[in-house]
DNA sequence: TCTCTCCTTGAAAACGCTTTCCAAAATAGC
DNA sequence: GCTATTTTGGAAAGCGTTTTCAAGGAGAGA
């Protein structure tokens, strides 16, 4: 679709100047007279002219773009930092483009390559699985300034940006406690992700302090999804003996638990409490609405941005930032029912037959 | 960040060649003895070479980068369009500028002249409310190819993909209708926009087919988010005579009001139905779960990068693509309950007074 | 052996901008 | 009124590619 553009050229003709005058104004430099400027602004505006960012990426060596690299743009979660970031850092007159990675590190790597061949300026990473010595090294070579977003990097001379995932989950769990809950499931995220390890630190350290013995038969490793959290629960419940409460690492996942115990009739919270993570959108308008630990996921972009802004004007490696999540009681929590080790007995084995039942079904 | 990059010319030296020549080995044309197109690909490989491609984008007058404008992109609807783009449009090494537009006209038209100054090959507009004329004028003059997502854009020369409301309404209103439904309640979103407009005609069309008197009474236009659909829900159902189903012009709307309907303790589906359209991720997981309008979202996107692929490479309008949405019939909508008229009353009577007491609360 | 192709290769000119270097003009200092 | 300094604006040199054009070489047909 060629088009004949309007150049920097053509605005010096039609003002009478050179080309050199038009970039200085352009540009705002100092060392052009007010009226010329005034005449080249007239031009400008007459033709309709835009500055070709290609061109001057070129000769600057850098465009004014930044890279926001996520794992999946669909969840929710990386979507609204990528709008903080978008938002933030768009006043400024930065562009920024957006990568999919599906958490898989060679692409990841392959994308930080492919978005420094276009000059950009700096690269958010939301790469929890990437080493920090890596992502340091490979943007030094690269040319590129790395903020890391949600993942704790400590000690490493990397921008970053986090949320302290500890300290919520201990929270969390404190929560549960004082509500009686002495047998509390807990259903992590993959757990070669940082924050996922930090959330479940936060539930046994909560435990032990609480003088309550730990029970590896209640810890699940998922996958932070719908599905995964149903999947996780039909296990969790369909053993001896399950808990009272179960608390965890996402809301997707939570929203998973609570679909399987609707659909085994099993009352929330008054049988079962239910904690989650994040505070999507939906979490307030679930029935009942989910007691969740809130992530700051706005604050984590806009955070981000302001960093990188700061560190591409000062050339210097701004201070970790890290933030805090906060507790959302809602109506998913309730104090322990006195279960009666019979009735405990008794829900179990209802759970386990009816998924007996329903394997029967999907069998046919 | 200064970092000294490898160019053409270095591998050129390497290999003993000239640019030119490493141009040609890069860019795969024939005419290169395949043993100097080793030796220069040796080069590259030793001295980890990446194409500049910002001064291949200032020669070719056109970068290979796509842009996607949509108004809110943490919005599951458009982040999921937007990874379909991106996935689709990855492979052929194209990259893509995401902008967030809120759905203001004006950051539209702005974004998208940024857009041309960065030599972009083409944009993606999920833009609900710009005339069909103005993208097509617009994209002219900044030769830039335009695709249209998400609007239905006829007789316009101009490249569109979108899902036929009219008929997926029609069959979700005479769903509610074969349950015996005659009251239906409807939401519209904003009707600025051509699919809310679609939807409503669509719902409009099944009551005529079907000799139901239309009763604008019940017929309201909020927001596609969670709060218009619970403050709309409130309203409808604080009435004399409420309905006896809902239909919403989007999922969000629609868990508004099955929250609203929780709250108020208001039985669904027994006692009232409720249809959604989009089939986002939690739909399927509320209680109860939701019956709804099952758009292709992600084959809209797919879609929508394909023809933007033919109408780069071959430089002609692809014709328009119409995608068509499915029913998915959920526990959300059951028959309609006989209700007594007076007990229709009672409904509308209780509705109300407990609406009273919630605003004697808040006013506290 | 000589001419005519065809293929391979290099030199050089763009692409549109910024920036450095200079010269001219304007101002200041004495 | 003359020199020293600052302002102003033009000319030109890149930035790293691609592409055009022409030259050189190899093979084929006479």
């Amino acid at each position: 679709m060629a088009v004949k553009r309007v150049t920097i050229k053509m605005i010096a003709q039609e003002a009478g100047v050179s080309p050199a005058t038009v970039s200085r104004v352009v540009n705002n430099k100092r060392n052009v007279r007010p009226e010329v400027a005034e005449r080249v602004r007239e031009a400008i505006r007459k033709l309709d002219y835009h500055t070709n960012e290609v061109a001057r990426g070129l000769v600057r060596g850098t465009v004014d773009t930044f890279g926001v690299v996520v794992p999946d743009i669909s969840n929710t979660f990386f979507s609204r930092i990528c709008k903080a970031i978008q938002n933030t850092v768009m006043p400024t007159g930065a562009a920024v483009f957006l990568h999919n990675t599906d958490g898989i590190l060679n692409r990841e790597r392959q994308i930080i390559k492919e978005l420094a061949s276009k000059l950009i300026a700096g690269i958010f990473l939301v790469a929890p699985r990437m080493p920090a010595t890596e992502i340091r090294t490979l943007s030094e070579e690269l040319g590129v300034y790395p903020v890391v977003v949600d993942a704790r990097v400590e000690n490493c001379r990397l921008a970053a940006v986090w949320v302290d995932n500890v300290t919520a989950f201990i929270e969390a769990s404190e929560h549960l406690i004082s509500k009686g809950h002495k047998r509390i499931g807990f259903i992590a995220g993959p757990l070669a992700v940082a924050n996922s390890k930090d959330r479940l630190d936060g539930y046994r350290i909560a435990l032990r302090n609480h003088g309550i013995k730990e029970d590896t038969s209640l810890i699940y490793e998922s996958d932070f999804t719908i599905e995964g959290g149903y999947k996780t629960a039909k296990e969790m419940f369909r053993k001896k003996n399950p808990p009272t409460a179960v608390l965890c690492s996402n809301d997707l996942m939570a929203i998973g638990v609570l679909s399987y115990l609707h659909k085994e009739g099993v009352k929330v919270p008054s049988e079962v409490s239910i904690v989650g993570c994040d505070d999507i959108d939906v979490a307030s308008s679930l029935f009942p609405p989910l007691t969740t630990v809130s992530q700051p996921i706005y604050e984590l972009g806009v955070t981000a941005a302001q960093m990188m802004l700061q560190y591409t004007s000062t050339n210097e490696v701004p201070h970790n930032s890290i933030l805090h999540a906060k507790l959302i009681i809602r109506n998913s929590t309730s104090n322990v029912q006195q279960r009666k080790s019979e009735s405990e007995t008794r829900l179990a084995e209802q759970l386990s037959h009816n998924a007996q039942v329903q394997e029967e079904r999907d069998n046919r």
